[in-house]
DNA sequence: TCTTTTGAACTGACTGGTCAGTGCAAAAAC
DNA sequence: GTTTTTGCACTGACCAGTCAGTTCAAAAGA
């Protein structure tokens, strides 16, 4: 069992299934779509993943699994190096847009289902957010102790900011605008964040 | 026709169908459920709407209609007022949040559907997203003009960024911190957008 | 080396249930 | 008397999940 040829079935359905889903909807994609899309019988669908909900909890945790480790390493990375905690910040928000470049419809799909209550794997997905959410709040934590920050910031609250920014700034950057390099729209963001766009002054 | 007892018969259907939309999805939410939240037989959503898609794309507009309004206000009373276009663009991040907090479950479906493809109301989908965007462009145009703002930013990206900020901070707030007031959470986005979680060095 | 057996992996027709949408006569509201 | 709503039976398409049967590579046996 679990040998590589299941391996890469396994693979295979979890590429199908995610394009499947961002572009229609959990509800709206059939098994059999799936199947197909992978080049594979239904059956094997159900050989490899007990139900339906199963393979899509699975491919949760797999995806939020990636961009987990992709923002521990890059803020790792960053301190490592002698790098400042906002340094660290600044190089999750472009490891960020990196992650949502290579996997778009993942982001979409994860977008869609994060604020869902009622759903069978709303569990597994708060779990998954507080722990990608956790990184981004550690390294933040970590620059208010450091001094870096004010201690007037709310961790939470700034962390959720960041993270939308730069999804939604992703996501827009690649759907009107994917000829831009990430380069760019990595600075643009860093230009927000400097505060070049609200002024400085104000109570 | 367009009674105002009919006007009001169609609130209510909307009122059952995005709460139900919100928490479910689409797919996963059938007409017979929309139509006993509304207290209201099956028929008469038949007699109301189209169908169910078209129910969910008045939906669409109506809420996004009342969005775009409320930015645009934000924006016009602060400028009738004398304030500055930065001064614009901070009342819209509060009307943003004013409005998400109002209507959550509308907030949820929007996001969820708004970056999917191949849905029947995807144009339509379009064609709103434009309209709530172009408020929010066409006042970092006006700052950018004014000397306000620096002529090298991105106005879409920053515009985009803007609202995932907004939203996601918000939708956050909503389900983790809602004992929380709409000032304290504008005055953390203030904060972050003033640069002083990023830092002001850097090339 | 050649043959047989084994079992994990896969197949696809089939089933039971669900749901969007219809039709319509009668009642209620205006 | 016109518009709107009700109640409810009905249809046809669609779909998650099942299961008896097939494939085939590799291990066991000769």
């Amino acid at each position: 069992m679990n040998s590589a040829r299941r391996q890469a079935t396994r693979q295979r359905l979890f590429q199908a299934a995610v394009t499947l889903i961002a572009e229609q909807g959990f509800s709206a994609t059939t098994v059999d779509e799936i199947a197909e899309r992978a080049g594979v019988a239904k059956g094997t669908v159900y050989y490899n993943f007990a139900s339906k909900n199963e393979l899509f909890e699975e491919l949760l945790r797999h995806g939020v699994g990636l961009l987990t480790a992709s923002l521990r390493e890059a803020g790792a990375d960053v301190t490592a190096r002698g790098g400042s905690h906002v340094d660290a910040i600044d190089a999750m928000v472009r490891a960020g847009l990196a992650f949502i470049a290579e996997y778009p419809s993942f982001t979409q799909l994860y977008v869609a289902e994060l604020w869902r209550t009622n759903r069978a794997w709303q569990d597994t997905l708060m779990v998954l957010r507080k722990e990608a959410v956790a990184v981004v709040e550690q390294t933040l934590r970590d620059a208010v102790a450091a001094g870096e920050l004010s201690e007037e910031i709310d961790v939470p609250l700034t962390a959720a900011a960041l993270f939308g920014m730069v999804l939604v700034a992703a996501l827009d950057w690649l759907s009107f605008q994917p000829e831009r390099s990430i380069d760019d729209v990595h600075a643009a963001l860093s230009r927000l964040l400097q505060g070049r766009v609200a002024g400085h002054a104000r109570a």
